[in-house]
DNA sequence: GGTATGCAAATAAGG
DNA sequence: CCCTTATTTGCATAC
């Protein structure tokens, strides 16, 4: 797994998982709106599956930068028309198996337009891993044994609570969220979704291209796996529901999505630089933010939150280090 | 070729 | 407006 590495201090050994338990979780107040303008469908149909692989583009910017991709749209290749009567084999947790799908899936493409994203091109050299043991492999198993590894990690996913034996609310309930019913419908949506021979990969598409919260493949491989947190879970059950929904009942439509980049990825160029000038000063006034952004083409709230996150990390990872024992 | 996961952008909330 | 802290979520890639 690899991905940054550019970073010239800072092994960072996963924050996430290693992190010390900080302060009580935050109140989360509510937000959602765009829920609602969930409905509008991104109508655009034309597509068949026929659309054979993935097309893409690429938009530089004047230093060569990639700033965005450009439609790409992804089919199927091979998607067998074959008719429903979805057979599905799961095994005692649910997970399923082996099914026989089957549908019409719809492809994505382009829409909305938002800040100039910028597009990877990142090296990737090999590591080992620190292999981290993480909990159950299957939800739905309660594990009175289950040796829960030292992580440390704050907010625990649905699947580690529902699996917990449970001590102070006897139900699965966590701030009024019923985690049974998540894990319940997490389970379902799966069963669905692999109904409609669609894949995570596919519903994150599609997701994206509708106008209500865009969520990727890992988001969903995450929420089925319940490996998020219940809020997280609680926030997305909705979404994925009324997508899941509209997508049986279109499912014969056949029809094209659109969708947007959502994420800035830095050249490995820009992310030296932005280190460089990081080591000599980590907290660049506004005025200075703006000329980095501006030498280097970039938004200028990306390059603040960049030196914010920086920060963040050199702060957690020295504190880190304050308790591993080399 | 789909899914799982590490790392890190992005976002939220409080100051 | 911008910071910090905590958390969410996506990209890239390992499995």
């Amino acid at each position: 797994m690899r991905g940054g590495d550019e970073q010239p201090r800072a092994p960072v050994p996963n924050p996430c998982l290693l992190v010390l338990c900080r302060s009580a979780p935050p109140p989360w107040g509510g937000q959602t709106q765009l829920l609602s303008s969930l409905a509008a469908a991104p109508v655009i149909a034309n597509t068949i599956s026929s659309v054979p692989g993935i097309t893409g583009q690429i938009l530089t910017n004047a230093q060569g930068q990639v700033i965005g991709t450009l439609p790409w749209v992804v089919n199927p290749p091979r998607l067998q028309e074959q008719a429903v009567t979805p057979q599905l084999l799961l095994n005692a947790q649910g997970q399923v198996i082996a099914t026989l799908a089957s549908g019409t899936i719809q492809a994505a493409a382009i829409k909305k337009s938002g800040p100039p994203r910028v597009q990877p091109i990142q090296p990737a050299p090999a590591l080992p891993q620190p292999a981290v043991v993480i909990a159950n492999p299957a939800p739905a198993a309660k594990a009175a044994s289950a040796p829960v590894p030292i992580t440390c990690s704050e907010t625990p996913t649905v699947s580690q609570l529902v699996a917990k034996p449970q001590a102070p609310n006897s139900g699965v309930e966590e701030d009024g969220i019923n985690l049974e019913e998540i894990r319940e419908f997490a389970k379902n949506f799966k069963i669905r979704r692999l109904s409609l021979g669609l894949t995570q990969t596919q519903v994150g598409q599609a997701l994206t291209a509708t106008e209500g919260p865009a969520y990727s493949q890992s988001a969903i491989c995450r929420f089925e796996k319940l490996d998020i947190t219940p809020k997280s879970a609680q926030k997305l059950k909705p979404v994925l529901e009324k997508w899941l929904s509209e997508a049986e009942l279109r499912n014969q439509e056949g029809q094209q999505n659109l969708m947007e980049f959502r994420r800035t990825s830095f050249t490995p160029q820009a992310i030296e630089a932005l280190n460089a000038h990081f080591e000599k000063n980590a907290l660049p006034t506004g005025q200075e933010i703006t000329e980095i952004a501006k030498e280097l083409n970039y938004d200028r709230e990306v390059v603040r939150v960049w030196f914010c996150n920086r920060r963040q990390t050199l702060k957690n990872t020295s504190k880190l280090n304050v308790f591993q024992i080399p």
